[in-house]
DNA sequence: CAGTGGTCTAGACCACTGG
DNA sequence: CAGTGGTCTAGACCACTGG
């Protein structure tokens, strides 16, 4: 710990901690020294012990018991909330190979669901993309974004099937940052049949999202249908 | 405020101000007053008006500015993410009265599947709480809860016909505070038909929830089936 | 240059836990 | 009863913002 650097000391304090769980020193459950014995030990007020200690808490890291002392927290059962991601690198973590069918690009009008979603007067122009997206090859969603922001109509020449996140982060400086989603589940429609190669009658899950990026614009409003058979939703939730 | 009160200063300061946004008398992007004006007007170190104004910092109530002051914060977009709700208390936000029919309450023994999820060994004894869940006196969705804690036996004398978390909170201090859920797409079954009110081929929206207590202790997993024409599920996500 | 929030100190008293 | 984390005090110095 350097105590003349700019970095504060509380910071320097929650990595010494953060090493010493990561590198297996001190394992879950192990009883970290007391603020006291800290705060003695690395010649620092006990305030400056606890600014760290309530930080790393606060992330889940350690856990305090009042007249106990303080734990290193069990690896937690989720280490994340429902996270945005878009289907490539949703795929990905389930272990599967991402890719697209781009089945049309084109400017249009924005019909009033989608100036709606996206804050826009009617009638403004966005850039439709409509793909087929497969794992592994097969049929799995269809996806049609409605995408708006400046320069988006450069993206009709783009490569289009692979992820469109990535493209957006890259070429734009846009990154998908939260989303709103509305879950729903129907019955597949002609079209849906035809493309996702499914029968009459078989349930579908839709998912319909507006996506907003590290300014808290929306660019993007993205209708999904995913095959019920293939595909289901994870969702993680947290209490108040 | 009260220093003699056992409620802490800086919970009682964070109040304070939050009652001030509440009834509007501060609106979003006042400057609230600095650190040591409210340290000399209440009387309390400059050290707990902090404690009390970074909490709402964190909270996204206020936002910081270094050199400037503080100010409260627009409402968020979103005030929180998906959040972990039972039927009744999803019910109320979405405007409608919650109730239930109990359509039967058991102890069985742990299938492969409830024991995988509530982390049990094979055959432990659980209490199964099946009830078909209304909204404004329509059925909505059939719920299947497995229970697992000391003394849900007990639920079998109890009212089932409303909220089940309330009721857990109150009476044996199991606070709901996160939840894995699964969502899926599926088409009715006969029971489903049958109790749902529902025709045949009718896509129905179907919930598999493993939820923790405080503790982090899973204390229940519940398959939820809900009509796909009368509900969606809103979720809210986050990027890294 | 006056004022802001950020960091830090060296103490104090408290309720609580476990032996 | 010794030790724990929770709360609180009354200061200090810092970098930064805006007039």
């Amino acid at each position: 710990m350097d105590k003349t650097s700019p970095i504060p000391i509380y910071y320097q304090l929650e990595q010494i901690v953060l090493d010493k769980i990561k590198s297996g020193v001190w394992p879950p459950n192990t009883a970290i020294p007391s603020e006291r014995e800290l705060s003695e030990q690395f010649g620092v007020s006990r305030m400056t012990i606890r600014q760290a200690l309530l930080a790393l808490t606060r992330d889940g890291i350690l856990r305090r018991e009042v007249g106990v002392g303080t734990f290193v927290a069990e690896p937690r059962i989720t280490q994340r909330l429902t996270r945005l991601t878009g289907f490539s690198e949703d795929m990905r973590a389930r272990g599967k190979r991402a890719s697209a069918r781009v089945l049309s690009v084109a400017v249009a009008r924005a019909t009033p669901v989608v100036a709606e979603m996206l804050g826009l007067e009617l009638g403004c122009e966005v850039l439709v993309v409509d793909r087929l997206r497969l794992a592994d090859d097969e049929p799995l969603a269809i996806e049609t974004s409605h995408l708006f922001f400046r320069g988006c109509q450069e993206l009709q020449g783009a490569d289009l099937e692979g992820s469109l996140y990535a493209l957006l982060t890259q070429k734009y400086g846009i990154v998908p940052t939260r989303a709103r989603q509305r879950i729903s589940a129907g019955v597949a429609d002609k079209r849906e049949i035809d493309l996702l190669g499914l029968r009459r009658g078989a349930p579908v899950l839709r998912l319909r999202r507006v996506t907003f990026d590290q300014e808290g614009r929306r660019f993007e409003y993205v209708e999904s249908t995913y095959r019920a058979d293939k595909y289901v939703f994870d969702a993680e939730l947290v209490g108040m």
